[in-house]
DNA sequence: CTGATTTGACCTAC
DNA sequence: GTAGGTCAAATCAG
């Protein structure tokens, strides 16, 4: 799968329904780029907030604008996939019978490989966005991987759950940093694709997936996503490995920092302006 | 010492 | 054959 530029949910080619597909395909990026925005923002004021009753306050209207626009996209998605899934119905039957084949090899044994999935993921089983704060999105995760990817500048990160093996959580997410943006005047952006649901409960005991209101996956992490981090991609900079080293382990600090401060423990408590509160309970009363 | 990250190898899909 | 995703040993950091 090529790094989408745009950062948005990748699409299947383009269809005879043109219409109607691109209209779905405009609507989601706008809520992308609004969850984006929200998270960004998120990013800023929560951390910004003494831990009060406001400052939850404030909280919980930021995750129920990104639930609502995540229950949006989801819905979308539904719509788009049974729009396009009709376009690709010969495709499928083809890729089908692939696939059985090669299930077939495997459970012959012929290979007795120690590693069970290493399948692609199916686009529809995700959610991405764009966001300059890629870590920070209320979510343990830990890293797995990194690969180079083909045309794109950046390598891509790979994170799974930190839950993934106490409680069989299967949420996975990858980060990348868009090509376009390498620093200086605009700030460094991320494209972060979720992967799966999030089965685990945070380790406050405060359930992650399960509001209800998340049932979509990502979204549901992207949701709480938000806030985060600092992340700059070692190879932002392009300095030496040393210093890309560095840079990544400082922005996992301060992602776990964050992120303990936003999620286990309310807030880091820190000066607000009383026009900041202002502004943002006038946001909430949006 | 323990847990997280790095990184090259490996696997699967295309 | 290539590209994307995952594994796991080595390494790092607290």
């Amino acid at each position: 799968m090529k790094h989408h530029s745009n950062g948005y949910l990748p699409q299947s080619a383009p269809s005879d329904h043109p219409s109607s597909l691109s209209d779905h395909r405009s609507a989601m990026k706008e809520i992308a780029r609004g969850q984006s925005l929200v998270t960004q923002l998120r990013a800023i004021v929560l951390p910004a907030l003494q831990a009060d009753e406001r400052c939850e306050l404030v909280a919980q209207m930021f995750q129920n604008i990104l639930d609502c626009s995540s229950k949006a996209m989801t819905e979308l998605q539904l719509h788009h996939q049974s729009e396009s899934q009709a376009d690709e119905a010969l495709v499928d039957d083809k890729k089908r019978v692939r696939r059985i084949s090669s299930d077939e090899s495997v459970k012959e044994g012929a290979t007795g490989n120690p590693h069970h999935q290493h399948k692609r993921r199916k686009p529809g089983d995700l959610v991405s966005l764009e966001t300059p704060v890629p870590h920070y999105d209320g979510r343990q995760w830990r890293k797995y991987g990194q690969k180079h990817i083909n045309k794109a500048k950046h390598p891509r990160s790979y994170y799974r759950c930190t839950y993934r093996q106490e409680q069989d959580c299967k949420a996975t997410k990858t980060v990348q940093q868009q090509d376009g943006s390498t620093g200086t005047d605009h700030p460094v952006m991320y494209t972060v694709v979720y992967h799966g649901q999030h089965t685990c409960k945070d380790n406050n005991g405060v359930d992650s997936s399960t509001d209800g209101s998340e049932t979509n996956t990502q979204s549901s992490s992207d949701s709480r996503s938000t806030i985060s981090t600092t992340c700059t991609d070692p190879y932002d900079h392009q300095p030496s490995i040393d210093d890309n080293k560095l840079s990544e382990k400082s922005a996992d600090l301060v992602t776990k920092s964050m992120y303990e401060s936003f999620n286990t423990t309310p807030f880091a408590p820190l000066d607000l302006d009383s026009w900041e509160l202002d502004a943002l309970l006038r946001f909430g009363s949006w």
